[in-house]
RNA sequence: GGAGAGGUGGCUGAGUGGUUGAAAGCGCUCCCCUGCUAAGGGAGUAUGUGGUAAUCCUGCAUCGAGGGUUCGAAUCCCUCCCUCUCCGCCA
């Protein structure tokens, strides 16, 4: 959410930025709302106080018919106030709808464009590796393995979930464990959280109200399986003040998410690039606001260095203007080579949300006068499906064994490479 | 799931209808005193949102959340959430 004072003082300069993105801000239907609400406003807290003065002068009063009579008037001013709170009620929250459908305000230094096509390639890094071979995408290769199965997954459940097997089971979770402890050793506390949270949760990262239609919700209760770890742990502190020398606060976390995939029908239907639930290991930030943006490039390098050791070829991109996602500020993508497609694919992304989150949860760093919003960072690192699938067929052999990259070895009990086992 | 007790400011803890946004203590901040430390004295110390350009001034709201009763609610009523104790169940 944005700050309702730049609304009334900087119009003109956000409703530029907004543009960037292609979102129009409404000044008519902003300035109706903004008049109408400090008109209730006023005459209801006015009529207020004239009913707490009039309630005191009734508790001191000894004259009996003085009494009386102000008992009248009060009654009277008391239904009155009834009337103009419920339409302040609902003006406030005519507001406040407003204000939560619009995205943040986006960096300058976020390139211009519509659509992916035109984010900015930072630069690449790593050998994209050579076949003399005829090679295999991820899940022919899982399947080779019998350790990719999608039609245990369908039976279980439905299309766009997987079974994973053996060898490729124990490769996921030796990503995990490798991903985790690499964070940690750079100074992230591990945290492990609720993989359902409530609404005021997905209202406070902005899931909510505007992409319900991406969540998972369960029926017998107002509560939705995370779409990722970012919202159960940025709202640790949702509603908490904070002090200044804890910060920055940072976290990792692993934890599976769910997508709905609404709309995503045609798309990346092969393999297990795009799955309604996936494992992902996530860094969350709380920073103070004059640190947020090197504290983004700090992240971003985090997550960055899992692709490195891990040897595989990725790029840095800097998302457009109108790629970059409602509530961020800045967002970085990192994107891994697919041989078997022959291009860069999202495997993390990275983003500034400044304090658009923290003013939705209300977190807030103490100062001696006014508190101040902290601001919220959070970034992949990484989705672990897709650096399984990256690992499987950047680093496949002719003969189709895989081999295991240096630093997974320990992770994976000394086994150095997978053979298929049949 | 059943029975009971309870949720008050950074913390402890008073307060059962009327200047209570809230006693007292602790903690914290500033000032004074002091050669230093300790001790002592004084002042201050919740959050949000309006009127305002404003950190001055001032209104309103907030005692788990939301409703209700009342001229007036931290105090009474209802619903929900949470915590604790006991029983049951369970990994």
């Amino acid at each position: 959410m944005l700050d309702i004072n730049l609304l009334r003082n900087n119009l003109k300069e956000l409703q530029f930025n907004l543009k960037r993105r292609g979102f129009n801000l409404d000044q008519k239907k902003f300035e109706k709302l903004d008049t109408e609400r400090k008109k209730y406003q006023i005459e209801s807290e006015s009529l207020q106080e004239k009913s707490n003065t009039l309630a005191r002068e009734i508790a001191q009063e000894k004259n009996q018919d003085h009494k009386d009579q102000k008992l009248q008037e009060a009654k009277k001013i008391s239904a009155e106030i009834k009337k103009l709170k419920s339409n302040l009620d609902s003006s406030i929250k005519r507001l406040n709808d407003f204000l939560l459908e619009i995205p943040n305000l986006l960096a300058d230094d976020v390139p211009e464009g519509n659509t992916e096509e035109n984010n900015l390639v930072l630069y690449e890094k790593g050998n994209i590796p050579k076949f003399n071979f005829e090679i295999k995408d991820h899940q022919e290769l899982g399947e080779l393995f019998n350790g990719i199965n999608f039609e245990e997954s369908v039976t279980i459940a439905k299309s766009r979930f997987v079974v994973f097997r053996r060898e490729i089971a124990k490769l996921h979770r030796a990503l995990i464990q490798y991903m985790l402890d690499t964070h940690v050793n750079e100074g992230y506390e591990e945290i492990y959280v609720p993989y359902l949270v409530n609404v005021d949760s997905l209202k406070g990262t902005g899931q909510l109200p505007k992409f319900e239609e991406d969540l998972f919700k369960i029926s017998n209760e107002e509560m939705y399986l995370i779409p990722t770890a970012e919202v159960p742990v940025s709202n640790i502190y949702r509603n908490k003040i904070l002090n200044s020398d804890e910060l920055p606060i940072r976290y990792v976390a692993h934890t599976p998410c769910f997508r709905s995939e609404a709309g995503s029908y045609g798309k990346d239907t092969k393999g297990i690039i795009r799955q309604h639930q996936f494992d992902k290991v996530e860094l969350v930030k709380f920073v103070h606001p004059e640190d947020s943006d090197d504290e983004l490039e700090n992240l971003t390098a985090d997550a960055e260095r899992i692709l490195i050791n891990l040897n595989l070829p990725y790029r840095k991109v800097i998302l457009c203007s109108g790629d970059t996602g409602f509530a961020s500020s800045k967002t970085y993508d990192l994107e891994v080579w697919f041989p078997s497609q022959k291009t860069y694919r999202e495997i993390s992304s990275c983003s500034n949300f400044g304090d658009f989150q923290s003013r939705r949860m209300k977190i807030r760093i103490k100062q001696s006068k006014n508190n101040i919003l902290c601001h919220t960072l959070n970034g992949s690192g990484l989705a672990v499906g897709r650096t399984l699938a990256a690992i499987l067929e950047n680093y496949q052999t002719e003969k189709g064994s895989i081999i295991v990259p240096d630093v997974l070895i320990d992770y994976m009990d000394g086994t150095k490479e997978l053979n298929l086992s049949r």
